[in-house]
RNA sequence: GGCGCGGUAGCCAAGUGGUAAGGCAGAGGUCUGCAAAACCUUUAUUCGUCGGUUCGACUCCGAUCCGCGCCUCCA
């Protein structure tokens, strides 16, 4: 079967593709008045992998993501800390950065910051003002959408009971209909401002995707992606957006990523849950084994984070390092096992087709571990010849290149290869003379300085924790 | 109230109208100076509950209980 994605605007898994191979994509990106937390990271891995399975299967990608960078919470949190706008998201803006990087979520073609693209919102407002979809009240400009016919239809809402006209007054702006939304507030004090041609103010928070996926991707996008919680109203008003100026439906493909609990519950604030990146290194844990957590569960499912999970994660990359090297460092008998080489090519076509399952990345790595098991076995039983190594680590890459996990990050000040080499020579000697006190006490200096060594039947081997 | 999602072993979780993937943890074993790694065996007669359809359902239908999300800012 094709590669295929639930499509939340038709509830249904649609086979993809493009009509060029290039994959035009979008994803909402972080609002910096914080710093980004392992939900949001859910989020931001999602797309990475979506990216990484595309280029496997052949895609170019054009990917835009925006870093939000003014909005009300910005302003309450920087106003509170007594630094300016730009102070306050640039430290945020920076840690999202390392974060990601961290984690390995590849760079998007274009990720910009909101506050870059004012006049293309701008513009973007007056081409909607055009088209006659917005009216001013109070000096801010609205989206009228009793103007566009299809509001609801990615969230699958019916506004029928919602009667046009009422007038909502539980807002700080004035409304004429409880569904419109504001697409450039008027100037307020102490609030930073744009002194452009539709006012003095600054954005809404919708317009800034629209304007940016449609500067950097054109009018229509195959792909969108944002966390569920984004479905409404967000997307949907980026939808009367986008639409509402190019009168073309404006995404194929929206993709959405579930949320996640910790330990079962509801992050928040009160329960002290919220855990940052920064949180779970201090704790010990790595952020590839973050990465692998969030990765394992299919996006579209809830994922229950707990520290035993993480735990698990750190244990399950460690097996597949250890297999790694075990292929690297292992003299195997001459020759070429054949079946075992239509093993390897069987395991691709399950991690393939699990992958192309919208991204069924549990089974994928049920796949892995099923070969990993198998030629682990083969090993062993000395059936596995040196012939099968490429084909094993071909298969290894291929998941690799998606869930990126095997590839330790390397701490500053250890020591190098050069003198873990020489400690360990001088660990062999001693063993030889069985002075096993030495020898474990060279083992022990060596794991204090986070390497691990390992006896084998050819000899020493060593890897960094 | 409207829309939507989920309840599978100790934990995290796949999956299919034909008799329960995988990971982690646990137990036993092989190997080993010790350790590590690896491998083997073992751990759900059962998939929230109750009915129905069927030769056969965890998978389809109905009901019901429980948990959760969105409908306002939120990844």
């Amino acid at each position: 079967m094709a590669l295929r994605f639930y499509n939340t605007l038709t509830q249904q898994v649609e086979p993809f593709s493009t009509r060029d191979n290039v994959v035009r994509m979008y994803s909402c990106g972080p609002t910096v008045y914080n710093f980004a937390h392992i939900g949001n990271f859910r989020s931001f891995v999602f797309p990475d992998m979506l990216r990484r399975w595309l280029r496997a299967r052949g895609f170019t990608l054009n990917h835009v993501m925006n870093i939000t960078d003014i909005d009300d919470k910005i302003i309450r949190n920087a106003n509170a800390a007594g630094k300016s706008i730009n102070e306050f998201t640039e430290v945020y803006t920076k840690a999202f950065l390392e974060d990601t990087a961290a984690l390995r979520i590849e760079r998007p073609e274009h990720i910009t910051p909101a506050t870059a693209h004012i006049p293309e919102m701008v513009e973007a407002v007056e081409q909607l003002t055009k088209a006659g979809h917005t009216y001013v009240s109070d000096g801010s400009v609205y989206y009228r959408i009793a103007t566009f016919p299809g509001y609801g239809k990615l969230s699958h809402n019916d506004f029928s009971g919602i009667r046009a006209g009422a007038r909502v007054d539980n807002d700080e702006y004035d409304k004429d209909d409880a569904r419109d939304f504001v697409l450039w507030k008027a100037a307020k004090e102490g609030e930073p401002a744009w002194d452009t041609s539709i006012g003095n103010g600054r954005p809404g928070w919708h317009i800034e995707c629209s304007a940016m996926a449609m500067k950097y991707l054109g009018e229509q996008l195959d792909i969108h992606t944002g966390g569920v919680d984004l479905t409404f109203p967000h997307h949907e008003n980026e939808i009367a957006q986008a639409e509402g100026i190019s009168g073309k439906q404006f995404v194929r493909f929206w993709l959405h990523a579930e949320h996640l609990s910790v330990e079962s519950q509801k992050m928040s604030k009160s329960l002290g849950n919220i855990y940052t990146l920064r949180d779970i290194q201090e704790k010990g844990y790595t952020p590839e084994a973050l990465r692998y957590l969030l990765g394992s569960v299919p996006y579209r499912k809830k994922l229950n984070f707990t520290f035993d999970g993480l735990k698990a994660a750190m244990t399950s990359i460690e097996r597949l390092r250890n297999y790694e090297l075990r292929l690297k460092t292992s003299h195997f008998p001459e020759g070429t096992n054949d079946a075992l080489e239509t093993r390897a090519q069987t395991a691709v076509k399950a991690f393939d087709e699990a992958m192309d399952d919208d991204l069924n990345t549990a089974e994928a790595l049920a796949a892995v571990y099923e070969y990993v098991r198998d030629t682990n076995s083969a090993m062993d039983s000395g059936e596995f010849k040196a012939g099968n190594v490429a084909g094993a680590l071909a298969f290894l890459a291929r998941f690799d290149s998606i869930f990126d996990v095997l590839k330790p990050t390397v701490k500053a000040g250890s020591l190098s290869d050069a003198e873990v080499e020489t400690l360990i020579a001088e660990r062999t000697s001693a063993k030889k003379n069985k002075d096993f006190a030495r020898a474990d006490g060279i083992r022990k200096e060596l794991l204090e300085q986070g390497v691990i060594l390992e006896d084998t039947k050819e000899g020493v081997r060593w890897k960094r924790a």
